[in-house]
DNA sequence: ACGGTGACGAGAT
DNA sequence: TATCTCGCCACCG
């Protein structure tokens, strides 16, 4: 377990309940801005786990980018949902509502 | 140590 | 606005 990893476990485990964090808003403030494929990486081996809300983190379209085929984009966004988080018809979620960390582009 | 891969991001077309 | 390409970093063989 690199430090990376753990602060990226860190980082996410205090996004707040109904809230969503961008791969590069966690990569930033684990240190490593640039590294938000990383982050995605990291957090692969955590969706096994439910004491950390991975599900609380999407790309920066506010859309879950997790596999639609093994059906975890799927848990993802009923998950989101039950937390109050609102997908559009194009899978996306208002940021300005309800983005954890501000994000300059998209709505 | 090297190269390929992937739950990403930003810029260009 | 949607799609493509390149660059980034961490992980596996």
């Amino acid at each position: 377990m690199t430090e990376f990893t753990k602060r990226v476990r860190e980082t996410v485990a205090a996004i707040p309940y109904g809230k969503i964090a961008s791969y590069g808003s966690i990569a930033a403030m684990a240190g490593n801005p640039k590294a938000a494929r990383g982050v995605g990486f990291a957090l692969r081996s955590l969706t096994s786990e439910t004491d950390l809300p991975w599900w609380r983190v999407v790309n920066r379209h506010g859309a879950v980018s997790t596999s639609e085929l093994t059906g975890t984009a799927q848990i993802q966004r009923a998950i989101l949902e039950s937390e109050g988080v609102i997908f559009n018809g194009e899978g996306r979620a208002c940021w300005k509502d309800f983005g954890w960390d501000p994000h300059p582009d998209d709505e």
